[in-house]
DNA sequence: CTCAATAGCGCAAGCGATTGTAGAAATTGA
DNA sequence: TCAATTTCTACAATCGCTTGCGCTATTGAG
């Protein structure tokens, strides 16, 4: 079915069925209706690719992810889906792996996407780059890398670290430790460059550090290691909740420790399973409906104005205060 | 960048250009590198739109999802973007809900997707009938749906909740109830037919039951609702993980109770969050990457032979053990 | 009643590729 | 060496639509 099937029907020129179809074109009422009529006859639906074809306007938005089993990407995923659908673009998912990204990247640009977004902390600043060379917009979520013409959207992660370590200061811990995520990730730099000053506020620095990578596992090894030393933490800040619910649960069931009352542990994010009982953690709100209705702002911003100037939105990071961590009098 | 600038540099026909990146096609090693030079020195990438257009193969795939909340989904998810991606695919993920599923499929036809796989419990079979229609192959996950030309791939939730009425009858239960998931789908309908024909097998009904919409909240309120009743249950079967854990927080949190000393729980999808040592969920697995596996076998020998021959396919279910229920001797 | 302005429609070019066909060039065999 | 065969390439039609342009019909002001 396509245009010349209803113009046909309809009696009319094919130009009209495309315009009855493009709001806004000039076309009379008595024309609209007889097209109408005859397209549905047909079942017509104007053919997308076609339509793009010629207005070099693909409507497809191309997001990319690394994983989905930290809860916090489903749910950002989910929200940029739907606001995008909301304002007539579709979205193009891409998976990547560390090692494949190249082949992403040709792909996204083969299928004409009008931008990019790009929500994973674990992502290479040389794809950003990559794609941005094009000229297409490119929006990083929870990433930031500098030398890029990508705008990103962030929570304010130095000062969500700051606001961790002066929570367990003033709740009188005194050996406190950090599990690192992925050492080059900027989250993992902001939140533990953060969190490192708030400490020297106090006059304290960190009593141990290991790295956990982001995962289930390594949190887990992570924290293994950390209590196999000599000086045990009373207190840990874990670069994401993904991980703290591995570190609660070593703590827990390998060590027999009690949360909070021997250990202190804090998190961020704030996905959804932090507010489950079982573990009522303590972290550090990343607001994932705020950070995707910012990230598109800007992205159709840029889309739609074309003008590729880059911004950096950082919010504001808010400490959400559970049963994980002792608190301060 | 248009294959006739390539055409130009490398002093060949548009067809040259075309036929290079075209697998299979006939072009001399001599031509063939030449445009490849002259195509990377522009930073040439062929239109996948307007090879779609002339092709009649997107080779797009549609993705329906309701939620992401119950990481089920996103587990599913990743796993078909990227066998479609391994196989030369491109995703377009919509994010349905309840209201605008016409909307949602006009959209979908119009990008002239050739399959669609619809992975959620709570989709209309209506959607799916429209979408079949079209003579677009449609493969459902976790979803079977009577008079659809569409296929299906569900783990065996009957066989899964007959396993599960054994499993607690058998660790000497007596007042087994029931939380329900959505009551039209055909998960919830399955496992609790299941799971009332397991118990009759042992000449026992099942001692309440309540409803949870497969929703966390819902799940809070099904089991305040079931304890509130004078014959408090000793066993809870709960149609999926996801509210699982909402029941298990009510549970301990709430009403004080010990799992699974005075009351033993199992969910059904075994989500990663079942292993995680605060709730060690007893579970039906419903093993997402075979599922995914299936569905894109079903789905792409459809597409690519363009035959839509029917096909339900049903995986095995397995019980996996851990803490929350009692063991049978 | 005349003329300028405007609204609506049709024509046709073109978006960037694929692909059947036909001819030129290269290869083969006798 | 020449005819027969096999590559390989170029030409051109086509996919389904948007959109600038010009024409006709309508409207309204003077």
């Amino acid at each position: 079915m396509t245009s010349i099937d209803v113009a046909k029907l309809a009696e009319v020129s094919q130009s009209a069925v495309s315009r009855t179809f493009t709001p806004g074109a000039s076309v009379s009422d008595a024309t609209r209706e007889r097209v109408m009529a005859a397209a549905s006859e047909l079942g017509y639906r104007p053919n997308a690719l076609a339509r793009a074809m010629i207005s070099g306007r693909s409507r497809l938005i191309a997001i990319l992810v690394a994983y989905l089993e930290n809860q916090f990407y489903p749910v950002v995923l989910e929200k940029l889906s739907r606001a995008l659908q909301a304002d007539g673009y579709q979205v193009l998912l891409f998976m990547t792996d560390p090692g494949g990204q190249d082949e992403v990247v040709r792909r996204i640009l083969q299928y004409q996407v009008q931008g990019i977004l790009m929500a994973s902390a674990t992502m290479s600043s040389n794809l950003a780059n990559e794609c941005a060379e094009t000229g297409i917009p490119v929006v990083m979520l929870n990433r930031y890398v500098a030398n890029t013409s990508a705008s990103s959207v962030t929570s304010d992660n130095i000062e969500g670290g700051r606001m961790v370590a002066d929570f367990l200061v003033r709740a009188g811990h005194k050996r406190i430790a950090y599990i690192a995520g992925i050492e080059d990730s900027s989250t993992n730099r902001d939140r533990e460059a953060g969190f490192y000053s708030g400490l020297a506020d106090h006059g304290l620095v960190v009593s141990g550090r290991s790295v956990g990578n982001y995962t289930f596992e390594g949190a887990a090894l992570a924290t293994r290691e950390l209590f196999s030393r000599s000086v045990k933490p009373d207190a840990i800040f874990v670069a994401n909740d993904h991980m703290a619910f591995a570190v609660m649960d070593v703590i827990r069931s390998e060590l027999g420790l009690r949360i909070p009352e021997d250990v202190s542990i804090i998190g961020y994010d704030n996905v959804p399973e932090a507010s489950w009982n079982a573990y009522g953690l303590t972290t550090v709100e990343q607001h994932p409906e705020e950070m995707a209705r910012t990230a598109i702002k800007i992205l159709l911003e840029q889309v739609e104005n074309r003008t590729v100037a880059k911004r950096a939105a950082i919010l504001p990071a808010k400490l959400i205060v559970r049963s994980s961590a002792r608190t301060p009098d």
